[in-house]
RNA sequence: GGCGCCGUACCCAAGUGGUAAGGGAGAGGUCUGCAAAACCUUUAUGCGGCGGUUCGAAUCCGCCCGGCGCCUCCA
């Protein structure tokens, strides 16, 4: 069955078959570094990682472009509008550059612990200006751009298939009551490709243009075709980018190159706080740091994929309590699978768990071939969760073999391919010889010595302090098991 | 005003023509000293409303109601 990607281009869903075989080349667009990131940021990246590493995962051999912005975003559209990293230097008190490192630094640190695996490239726009100046300058001999008053702009009347991306006309955005007039712009629609720098501009390059910095959209092409090529395969974000930073980007770089930009584009849709748009500019944005504080990154992982990339999700406590117990239920199968394994390797065993696991395995990647449902992939590794426990619960003496191909069709779908179950989440029983480890068993110990006694207020005490302390005791029939709990 | 999306149980959320996945929460039961975990049973004759097409619609078409997004920076 072939993979089938939703192309905003067609607003359709088409087969996906790369320009070159078995390779595929993809830019996703990154983070303004000006701010902590949010969960908006969150639910467009872990998309984006799930789509890397399902595309690896289907044997293509992946390249994985994602900028990160530390120049050039102007709020709004007046030449005094200063970029947004200025502004918050200003605020800090703090070099541009340092604002820029701070936050990026924060970036992958907070993606790291989403389990996002780091793009192969992840080029700064300032490390790339020489390139953009070049694809200005070639804008401008092809007849695309015109310089005025030191800045240089797109002429979007030259580029007939401007507006295709999104939708919309030319008329259409004119009429719109939201584009004002620029003086040094032809059109109102047009956008720069490079700002001519105020005296007081920090962040500024020498041009034949003069001192100025370089327009917002410019950065994404110059630097995607430099890594990727002229034309190249995936172009992802966030729905809100569509209009206009990827359109502008279609325009440049078709006009620059005279060649097809990016065969499939992909939109990932917004995060939504209690119904409403979760926006910078409304400053009702949920950081990852603050919500890391109350629920595991896991589980906000875990919460962004049981909904489609194209979904809206809608951020409430109530949705992340529920998504927090179910990730909760997969992992216990995963962690009851792997004590089961556990023990089974040390006795001899001939019982076989039988379970028709290329039928699980098969419906998932199923799912998956279907613009990513994951979704879908989860509720049926839930399905799989569940035949699971009930064999277990029957207590029969599994073999280690057959209980292992269970646990590594897990870690291959629900760990490589989702990335929901991580080591650290499932293995919480007492074999490694660490200290933790050595005294919950001793507590342990101490306790089961109080049950056979029936001094069951010493051993519920025992219990439930070290819930307090965040260890949870389960006991089962011939033994008893801790996990760490959040 | 232009373009577009969505409305599925108490909550989250798949399903886009063949008779409603999955998770959470709730209820009952099994197991347990008790918990926890797990298992079993249970919770939408119905998918915003009204029409239409069809043998058959949550799924297609039309109208209406409600919510949201883009058109200005945002993932």
């Amino acid at each position: 069955m072939p993979l089938v990607v939703y192309n905003t281009l067609k607003r359709k869903k088409e087969e996906f078959k790369p320009l070159r075989e078995g390779e595929v080349r993809m830019y996703v667009c990154g983070p303004t570094v000006y701010s902590h990131s949010h969960i908006g940021h969150a639910k467009s990246y872990v998309s984006f990682d799930v789509i890397v590493r399902y595309l690896r995962y289907s044997g293509y051999k992946v390249t994985y472009i994602q900028n990160i912005t530390d120049v050039g975003h102007l709020l709004g559209e007046t030449n005094e509008g200063e970029d947004r990293l200025l502004k918050q230097s200003k605020i800090e008190q703090k070099h541009p550059m340092q604002i820029a490192e701070e936050y990026t630094r924060s970036y992958f640190e907070d993606m790291d612990a989403l389990g996002v695996l780091r793009p192969d490239i992840s080029p700064r726009a300032t490390g790339h200006i020489t390139e953009q100046i070049e694809m200005v300058r070639q804008l401008i001999d092809k007849g695309y751009a015109y310089e005025a008053k030191g800045s240089v702009y797109f002429d979007v009347r030259k580029f007939s298939d401007y507006g295709k991306l999104s939708n919309r006309t030319l008329d259409e955005m004119q009429e719109g009551t939201r584009v004002g007039v620029r003086g040094e712009k032809r059109h109102p629609a047009d956008f720069a490709l490079w700002k001519k720098a105020e005296p007081e501009h920090i962040m500024r390059w020498p041009s034949p243009w003069g001192v100025g910095f370089p327009g917002w959209h410019i950065e994404c092409s110059a630097m995607s075709m430099k890594y990727l090529g002229e034309t190249f395969d995936i172009h992802g974000g966030g729905l809100d980018n569509q209009f206009p930073h990827h359109e502008c980007e279609i325009a440049q770089s078709v006009s620059a190159t005279g060649k097809p930009f990016v065969k499939y584009w992909l939109h990932n849709n917004l995060v939504t706080v209690n119904g409403k748009k979760m926006s910078k500019s409304l400053g009702n944005f949920i950081t990852l740091k603050d919500a890391f504080k109350k629920y595991d990154p896991l589980v906000v992982r875990f919460f962004i994929l049981q909904s489609h990339y194209r979904s809206t999700l809608d951020f409430s406590d109530e949705a992340l309590a529920g998504a927090k117990g179910g990730l909760e239920k997969l992992s216990n199968t995963i962690r009851n699978l792997r004590t089961e394994i556990a023990k089974a390797e040390q006795e001899k065993r001939t019982a076989s768990l039988s379970i028709d696991l290329e039928s699980y395995k098969k419906r998932v990647l199923e799912a998956m071939d279907d613009d990513f449902n994951t979704p879908q992939a989860i509720a049926i590794l839930f399905e799989l969760s569940k035949e699971v426990n009930a064999a277990l619960s029957l207590d029969k003496k599994y073999s280690a073999s057959s209980l292992q191909v269970v646990e590594r069709l897990f870690q291959e779908l629900g760990g490589g391919v989702l990335g929901i179950i991580s080591d650290k989440a499932v293995t919480t029983v007492s074999v490694d010889g660490n200290v933790e480890g050595d005294l919950v068993n001793l507590l342990i110990a101490v306790r089961n010595e109080a049950r056979k006694a029936k001094l069951f207020a010493v051993s519920d005490m025992i219990r439930d302090r070290l819930k307090e302390i965040g260890i949870a005791l389960e006991d089962k029939k011939d033994e008893t098991v801790w996990k760490k709990i959040s």
